[in-house]
RNA sequence: GUCCCCAUCGUCUAGUCUGGCCCAGGACACCGCCCUUUCACGGCGGCGACGGGGGUUCAAAUCCCCCUGGGGACGCCA
């Protein structure tokens, strides 16, 4: 068997979005788990939308998430020669010829088929012309059967058939010379070596047309697999409208790369029952069997959970590596608190986003918190003030001021007053946090440290 | 409209190829209980699906047909 090649063929017009960066995953992991090589090739064929700003996204986005390319990337616009060459052969062997039809009259049959409830398709004029009607504008078409049947297997779908009846003429190139779509991939992929073709499946309707192609070019055609697309909430397909579909967004909010691949991966592919999976797991297990044929439905919700489960997963200095830099814009001094990383460790557990721990973790550097009105009206009352006047005194002359002899202060302390637990807790946290909810008070207590817990509560009385 | 593809809990899915082990399993979300000074985490439990109709068969989520529904394509875009 030949060795495997893929490909990921975005068209820089955007940003790295979902559903490309799944097509992406699943071209990389199958290239990787058959110990294939991946490859780019950047779709620039539109010169009018494509942008080196788009390219860099791309590129930063696949980074991001890890998938790696073997060779220098292809970029379509430097390939114009080969195209040419191409075209040329073709036309040498009679097997496409000049159309000198308008846009304006194509556009018109198009409209008027379809007002008639028939398929819109060329209906071949110029295929025998044949005069050169040398000064006007011309396009040149491929000549492609109009009797049989095209018929491939899909990796994925199966065995997929059409008439050739139903496909026309397309053009490969442009009154400009320039070649098309539909003409390039095919000669791409033949030139570049691809093996196998994963992408989504709204281009399985394109796969006759190229495979006829490659007959006609005398190439081999490679396997091709189409990927059922990525819905949005409404079934339709995941666009702009559906929120954040470009993966540095998902970056930007505070999502790790390894919590989107492994939803990605568990969108439309399985492994029996399992969920969670390592990137090496990912590569021993994926293969294309397993990919599901029918079209799925982003849920935001489980990347969520993904993310909030990879984030106990890290160990707190990655995490303190990734969240430092958003404390330290946000003009806190991490010399004026707690070790980053031992902090991390009692708020990891209660976040879902790293962004989100690193709003939490702002307060433990903070001189001044802002006390929430509702927690300091129920909790922190005449009654409390002198419970916390003892207890910040009372602490004032700790030593080891650490987890344990605080938690032995505090049972000493509430037994001697003949108090409960709830009643100290709840002020004390209001006091040292501004809120209700916050890790273990005594771990709260230790790790602001001594000065910060005596004047925090000592700000608090009123 | 025409062609192509698809169809299991709200969502992602296992099971379908090789019919019986499935009055359908896991996960997210949701609800409840437990743990707990709070919030989370964690543990336990609950809710919840084979789109409909015909066949084939001793037996169908699994095979066949029709219907319905959904998606995609129909560009001198990619």
């Amino acid at each position: 068997m030949t060795k495997v090649k893929t490909r990921f063929a975005p068209s820089p017009t955007g940003y790295l979005h979902i559903g490309g960066a799944r097509t992406a995953l699943f071209n990389w992991l199958f290239a990787r788990h058959h110990g294939g090589k991946f490859v780019l090739r950047i779709e620039d064929t539109d010169l009018e939308r494509s942008t080196r700003e788009s390219v860099d996204a791309i590129f930063e986005g696949l980074g991001w998430l890890g998938l790696d390319w073997d060779e220098e990337p292809e970029y379509q616009s430097r390939r114009t020669d080969i195209y040419l060459d191409h075209i040329d052969r073709l036309l040498k062997e009679g097997k496409a010829y000049r159309c000198y039809c308008s846009k304006e009259e194509l556009d018109e049959k198009r409209a008027q088929a379809m007002a008639e409830g028939r398929k819109p398709k060329y209906d071949g004029k110029c295929r025998e012309r044949g005069d050169q009607p040398g000064n006007r504008p011309f396009t040149i078409r491929f000549k492609a059967p109009t009797t049989g049947v095209t018929a491939f297997d899909d990796m994925i779908k199966g065995r997929v058939s059409f008439e050739n009846s139903e496909l026309d003429d397309l053009i490969i190139a442009r009154t400009d010379g320039s070649p098309t779509y539909n003409f390039v991939v095919v000669v791409d992929d033949a030139t570049m070596g691809i093996t196998h073709i994963i992408r989504g499946d709204d281009h399985l309707n394109n796969t006759p047309r190229q495979i006829l192609l490659y007959e006609a070019l005398t190439y081999t055609a490679p396997e091709f697999g189409h990927v059922p697309l990525i819905l949005g909430e409404d079934k339709k397909r995941l666009s702009k409208r559906h929120g954040a579909t470009s993966v540095t967004a998902y970056k930007d909010m505070g999502y790790l790369p390894h919590a989107m691949i492994n939803y990605l991966a568990r969108l439309g592919w399985s492994h029996g029952d399992q969920e969670l999976f390592s990137i090496d797991e990912l590569v021993k297990y994926f293969d294309s069997d397993q990919i599901g044929k029918s079209a799925g439905i982003f849920n935001p919700e489980k990347l969520l959970w993904l993310n909030a489960h990879y984030i106990k997963e890290s160990s707190n200095d990655s995490l303190a590596e990734l969240i430092r830099p958003i404390i330290e814009d946000g003009g806190q001094n991490l010399a004026d608190g707690p070790d980053l990383a031992s902090l991390i460790a009692i708020l990891k557990d209660r976040v879902k986003t790293t962004t989100e721990l690193a709003e939490m973790a702002k307060s433990y550097y903070l001189e001044d918190i802002e006390i929430d009105g509702a927690a300091s009206t129920k909790f922190l009352t005449l009654e409390t003030n002198e419970i916390l006047k003892a207890l910040a005194s009372g602490m004032e002359m700790l030593a080891p001021f650490d987890e344990n002899e605080v938690e032995r202060f505090f049972k000493e302390f509430i037994a001697e007053k003949g108090l409960k637990m709830n009643k100290v807790g709840p002020a004390v946290r209001v006091a040292l946090t501004g809120g209700t909810a916050s890790p273990g008070i005594f771990e709260v207590i230790a790790i602001l440290g001594k000065d910060k817990t005596v004047s925090r509560i000592n700000r608090a009385i009123r």
